[in-house]
DNA sequence: CACAGTTTTGGAAGCGCTTCCAATCACTAC
DNA sequence: GTAGTGATTGGAAGCGCTTCCAAAACTGTG
């Protein structure tokens, strides 16, 4: 017992070779029940735990993924997404026997010194990497290096990058087409931040929707936010004087600003304006009044991501994985509509 | 470089033994000036890198520290806490380049499969891990084991564990005082749950702010929530039929749902109740009136905390260290004054 | 009972690095 | 010119495991 507690003391002790001790550890074939048995015991009685640096070392591979999130992505942990998100990957990581390593960017200077750690193969088995803004070039340089990786949301101009991504054009067409079919015509639009592709994407399905009914995109009715409450309401209040009856907001933490903002201005939702939103997390049942919203499967997301991650790492990057995951709308209070119109 | 890139081949090219690269590249003494530049010239004409893992292994400490939180804990991922806890160790661990490992333990069967992985030593070099509930053994296995841990918040019945808390009771004391200078005398208590040490040191600092100005406890005006929007609204909804005057309540999520009911019945908060709340996170400026609040440090906090464990990594765990921040209240409108009167 | 074929086993060579220690070297002081 | 000093260097032994490969031990067959 005083003695360090490696492979080699366990084998010593259940009188076999290192080797043999190895191969019931790794559950390895060709290995006698009886024997299997012993070792097992010693294992047992000692408590022994393999050491996970050496097994790393010797086996080539470390059972780590990295989690990268992009610098101003972080400032976005305000919003539920991310923590929803991160929690998706992390019970992935636990079901699949991974460890989760986080790289939360807040500087340049830590991309900087991430980027050598992270592409790197040695640590990391294989990198989940949240799309940032626009023009971010460290996904690229990630793609360049060879380790495994998949990226969380749709990266611009990279035909080879393995990405997961919501239908967000879907689910904003589905969102405004709601509204239409309620009789609005005048759809406002709160949308984001341009510099991401999901605030494009959800744009674009805005103005799908309308244009599949003979409306015109009308630009004094399109406001782009910052992705927060404050961003929906300030949004919100450079909207109003252009007189919307309906507003489309990219994700619910805007949603909650853009009532706030209606509400002070002495307007009711739904009967002033209707909103619907995007996202469909805790803001959206905490507003008052509920948010009918287009319900996108966050936590899924992240354990799906894990899984193309593994994916990868087992089976190669060609050819390079797509998945796009499905929204829902789902009605509440916000629209004035308890029926689903579709 | 079609050979793969270790320091041996380094050293090669460089004309010096493995043992100076290594020297070299952990910027150790006793090389010539000249000799270093050449090892260095080469490293940077080949774009070597350490392989992290072999370094682990040979140092024997892999610069990898975990974040454990354990479960039900996550649910309140919801609340901005945690991820604002996790961005500031994050930062530290980037700034004193660490790794930072994320366990969120989901269920039961999560502890049992990471107890053995984080409690060996090898792949983690220390741990920093959230309090839960009371009941919780795995803080008391882990600091068993001879890992270095810190523990975030005020562990119960553990005097030799290191820990960091913020002043929950001096913070809830001053709220309620404030409350009191402000001459309500019906000061209810929306508490979060009692099965956490936080909840129940501002529950005392609240009793303690009461005793001192004569007043009791009276338990009609106290209430247990979930430190969630919800639990505060139905905590809340509870309370008002004793008709308090005003409500000290344990987070700022709660506080939200405070108001909410609060409105509901067709009161205005300052002027029907007051409410001072605990946290200053942004919530408390998104509600409306603005949350009067205690402001704990939460992004230094977790600074702080990556801090402490690099000490007891360093220079071992005795004696045991404890880490108590200040709070600060913050005015803002939900009192009704705009001055601190302490 | 010998032989080919299959399991089971262990020796030994790594994985890529750090670090102890002894050897070498360049000086200074005598 | 030589012993003594400290700075510099490299050989070699690990760190604790996996895995290749050959040897040993079985199995069944003719």
């Amino acid at each position: 017992m005083t003695d360090k507690l490696t492979l080699d003391e366990v084998a010593k002790r259940a009188g076999v070779s290192r080797t043999t001790a190895s191969r019931v550890l790794n559950d390895g074939p060709n290995v006698r029940p009886e024997v299997r048995e012993r070792v097992l015991r010693v294992i047992a009685e000692t408590g022994y735990r393999p050491h996970p640096v050496a097994q790393s070392l010797a086996s080539q591979q470390s059972h780590v993924i990295g989690l990268v999130l992009p610098r101003r992505t972080e400032a976005l942990f305000n919003d539920p997404y991310f923590p929803r998100l991160t929690q998706g990957i992390a019970q992935a990581c636990n079901d699949h026997d991974y460890t989760l390593a986080l790289f939360m960017m807040q500087c340049e200077a830590d991309e900087q010194k991430f980027y050598p750690r992270i592409s790197r193969k040695g640590l990391l088995d294989g990198i989940v990497i949240q799309v940032g803004q626009i023009g971010d070039d460290l996904i690229a340089r990630l793609l360049e290096s060879d380790v495994p990786t998949v990226v969380a949301g749709r990266p611009l101009n990279q035909p080879n990058a393995n990405y997961i991504d919501v239908d967000n054009i879907a689910g904003a067409h589905t969102a405004v087409t709601h509204l239409l079919h309620l009789g609005h015509k005048r759809i406002g639009a709160i949308t984001g931040e341009m510099r991401t592709t999901a605030a494009l994407d959800r744009y674009a399905g805005y103005c799908k929707a309308l244009q599949e009914h003979d409306l015109p995109v009308d630009e004094t009715l399109v406001c782009e936010g910052y992705f927060t409450e404050i961003g929906g309401y300030e949004a919100m209040r450079r909207l109003l004087p252009h007189k919307p009856d309906a507003i489309f907001s990219a994700s619910d933490a805007m949603s909650l600003g853009a009532l706030r903002a209606i509400h002070e201005a002495g307007l009711t939702v739904p009967h002033d304006i209707a909103v619907v939103s995007f996202d469909d997390l805790p803001p959206a049942t905490i507003a008052r009044p509920q948010l009918t919203t287009i319900h996108q499967p966050v936590h899924a997301f992240g354990v799906k991501a894990v899984e193309m991650l593994l994916d990868v790492i087992k089976n190669g990057p060609t050819p390079p994985r797509r998945v796009i995951m499905e929204t829902e709308l789902v009605i509440r209070e916000s629209c004035g509509s308890t029926q689903s119109k579709t």
